[in-house]
DNA sequence: CCGTATCCGATAGGATACTG
DNA sequence: CAGTATCCTATCGGATACGG
């Protein structure tokens, strides 16, 4: 029996997650959890405030993150992973895994790993 | 346990499929078998034969298709998908069907689809 | 039939300075 | 701390014309 997948969903889903950050951003927040501007500005080497915000707000958008304001003195900025991002990080990491397994070329500049615990993974 | 997985050689492929016409490429040749230049053109309408050249390059450069030469008079080319290509298809279904459930922003320009049976995923 | 060559506009992303 | 505002460059991708 055969089946369809319309990839027409995927492309608003690519616009976002193609492009050089995205991924990058997931895996810190999947990794560390819950972090603020400067302090992902400070992980993510290299990326300028701009394009960390506008990716912030795409991310946003597509309902991948959260962001949750912190009324101290000053406030503060809370990004994290909502329940489809951990989902989408979940559904990368056989890809990720196959991607490694059959080498090829490699970006020499991203410093980031996935970590993630094999339970999380089974269940 | 904890275990890793890299980003970096995500950033290698993902140059390449995170491009506008490369998964409408890898399903229509996964959809129906070899294709040649001009067909795939008609096929991706909208597609312009210096993007299509190019891309088809870059998914042959890694080794997601392969470019079959027939010496026929006029010769003529055959591109399908690669081990390689057809593996990454069968991965990108599950990503496919999760965009599908969770609806959201579509693409409205996309008329392919990517057809699967249902057998050959399980094996 | 199978592409390459050329021109062009739109966008991504980096650097830097600055504001609430 | 959490961003915005500018400027600048490189690349992507579309249109069209042409060549093997």
């Amino acid at each position: 029996m055969e089946e369809e997948v319309c990839f027409c969903p995927l492309y608003g889903l690519i616009d976002v997650i193609a492009k050089k950050w995205s991924l990058l951003i997931i895996a810190v927040l999947g990794n560390e959890g819950a972090k603020g501007f400067n302090e992902l500005q400070r992980e993510l080497k290299g990326i300028s405030p701009k394009v960390l915000s506008k990716t912030l707000r795409e991310l946003e958008e597509h309902g991948l993150i959260t962001r949750e304001i912190i009324s101290t003195r000053p406030p503060r900025v809370k990004y994290s992973l909502s329940e489809s991002g951990w989902e989408l990080r979940s559904l990368l990491i056989p890809l990720l895994k196959w991607v490694s397994k059959r080498g090829g070329r490699k970006a020499t500049w991203c410093p980031i790993r996935l970590v993630h615990e094999k339970q999380k993974l089974d269940k």
